[in-house]
DNA sequence: TAGTATAGTTAGCATGCGCTAACTTGTCAA
DNA sequence: TTGACAAGTTAGCGCATGCTAACTATACTA
């Protein structure tokens, strides 16, 4: 089954947290998205079956090759979303919370054809 | 409490339903949703207990004036989205699905932001 | 008039995904 | 060593929203 908008927003906050600190646990998740620990605990069991995440002897959290293929699927999105919005004159935070919503629902041909369209407008 | 995804959903449709014919009735939801009669039972009542439709006297469903306002609002935001990635080269099938998903999470500003760009794109 | 089809409703199930309460477990300081 | 705090888990609740089964109500046809 498809992750939903939920399940990526976790992969994606691992990620981003794996970027500032090898070091990753669920508290720091759900401080990160504004769950409670067993909100978190729960998701992360489904993600860990699904094999998108595992943990460590430390007991830390990673993302598979499989989770993170994914996770960066959605931060890409993310990014470019929030790009395409800036550049055409929102704000940082409007832009960002926007596009924090959307990347879950864009097509793959969307993507690209936002991803072409911003290339043509830095050359 | 403001209106999932879902509501919107059914409130678009019935606007669009409305400009086909003044007759509207649950089971034409239901087909154009591909939702089951229960289904669009229920969703119709929290509509109605929100004040967003009502019932004529023959049965037939028609937007509150809250209604119409709420179902143009995702409408429009529909209609936007599906040209601004026609506009980017997207093909009309996916922009039109990309559209209906992302409609609903649109903030205004960036909706107006887009609506700034294609007006330019235009003159 | 009786049978059948259509529309709508009610009851109840399943899933996703938040939550709190309460438990376990491990670490660290007095 | 013990007491307390922090992290994680388990159990169970609640809401949104899809579903099927089964009922009602209306209308048309044989």
């Amino acid at each position: 089954m498809a992750l939903q908008e939920s399940g990526e927003m976790y992969l994606e906050t691992i990620y981003i947290l794996s970027q500032k600190s090898n070091m990753v646990r669920a508290i720091d998740i759900g401080e990160e998205l504004g769950y409670s620990k067993p909100s978190v605990s729960r998701a992360l069991g489904v993600l860990r079956d699904e094999g998108l995440i595992k943990k460590d002897s430390d007991g830390y959290i990673h993302l598979t090759e499989a989770g993170e293929i994914l996770a960066k699927r959605t931060y890409e999105r993310h990014e470019l979303l929030t790009k395409l919005f800036i550049g055409l004159g929102v704000d940082e935070d409007t832009a960002t919370e926007d596009a924090c919503r959307i990347e879950h629902y864009i097509s793959d041909k969307t993507f690209n054809a936002i991803k072409d369209h911003l290339k043509q407008c830095i050359s």
